[in-house]
DNA sequence: ATATTTTTATAACAATTGTTATAAAATAAA
DNA sequence: TTTATTTTATAACAATTGTTATAAAAATAT
């Protein structure tokens, strides 16, 4: 990780290092969350580079310069999605006590992230590469592996409350793990569709109230 | 609906009549099959038009006398997909006796319809205008209509059941179709991402479990 | 045979796609 | 001041996008 950002101040006996060449115009960061609600909220191909210049306010040589071409922009995108929109699911899971308040935290977490009405609804991993050409390959199965890794986390949210004896062992993880990860994918398409916080609200709700049932 | 189909004798005086100008070399019901397939694999605006030619085997002009612009030709897959591929949700919900029996059928109709080995995973209407650009915002606004509609199905279904006492008054209706919604939703997501027959199965299993518990 | 009708094939259209070469501009280091 | 470095702006690149004009080909009707 280099560190661009010239105002903050190092401990160091040379405060404030200028950068040698000609100062850039525009803030990466805020480029970076620009560029990340676009791909959010039209999808990875749907996203042209002469949409991300004009909505950045830069020229495509800088864009280039910057963040690499579109797929690395993308992933980039995608980091930074991750890391300020996207549930925590990792810190929700550590510090639940049994595995349905964990299921039950990280389900009403999501929620209020779906349906913002400031912006783009749906999680970004499901609704950006939904749609892809033969070219957009290689970045779709990303993504999707991605997907993968949420629900394997559920799964072994599951098995950890097993083990901590939350959950009887005769219990039928994996598909405790389908039907919550099914709904989790459900409220983004319904985000999609109009659908809001109260909405879903319940809808998580009447899915938690089945937890006993499996 | 004309009839272009020539192999096809009718009960008239001059059996088999001809077309005037030089025939097709294609089966317009079978190019239309095929493009609904791309569409349905790629979506609407990753689908080009050269992909489309390629896989009919027909030139631009063909496609375009034929079935009208893109936009056009998407409609008619969209159609054509509701009509062959789509469950028929208003035969299933007439037929069922109670709306938890209609729901039921309606669920696991649509589970072996959205993990076909050898067809596009999840529901057209979901994945074919997920991430569009704004060209296109119209045709992914019709789209979400029709997935509204068939939300609203769910709802009118229940308030027949309430009419006809298989449904308690004070039941949540909105709520209910709201669950059911959204794990049909989900459904195909987890289609999409390469869950079996027999997983989808099961989390209808569990989603139609949780019926009296609303 | 000629005329009419429909579909075909070839080729082109302007516009947009992602990307980059080039050179000017703006800064710091020498 | 000169040199080095970095970012900017302009402009172009080949390839692809959706679409259509044109004319040849293949059938029926007169």
């Amino acid at each position: 990780m280099t560190n661009n950002n010239v105002s903050e101040q190092e401990p160091c006996d040379h405060p404030a290092k200028k950068k040698r060449g000609r100062p850039k115009c525009f803030d990466e960061q805020q480029a970076l969350e620009k560029a990340m609600l676009l791909f959010w909220e039209h999808g990875y191909e749907a996203t042209s580079i002469s949409d991300l210049t004009q909505a950045l306010a830069l020229t495509a040589p800088s864009l280039y310069s910057s963040f690499g071409d579109k797929t690395t922009l993308f992933y980039k995108c995608i980091d930074y999605y991750l890391a300020h929109e996207a549930c925590p699911i990792e810190a929700i899971f550590l510090e639940a006590k049994t595995a349905k308040v964990a299921f039950e935290l990280f389900l009403y977490d999501n929620v209020q992230r779906l349906a913002q009405p400031d912006k783009p609804s749906g999680c970004m991993l499901v609704v950006a590469t939904m749609n892809c050409s033969d070219h957009a390959q290689e970045v779709q199965h990303n993504i999707l592996e991605k997907r993968l890794k949420i629900k394997q986390k559920l799964l072994e949210r599951l098995q950890q409350a097993v083990a901590e004896g939350d959950v009887v062992e005769t219990a039928p993880l994996q598909e405790i793990a389908d039907f919550y990860a099914t709904v989790l994918q459900g409220l983004t398409i319904q985000a999609r569709d109009g659908a809001n916080v109260e909405q879903l609200h319940k809808v998580v709700e009447h899915a938690m109230r089945t937890w006993d049932l499996f």
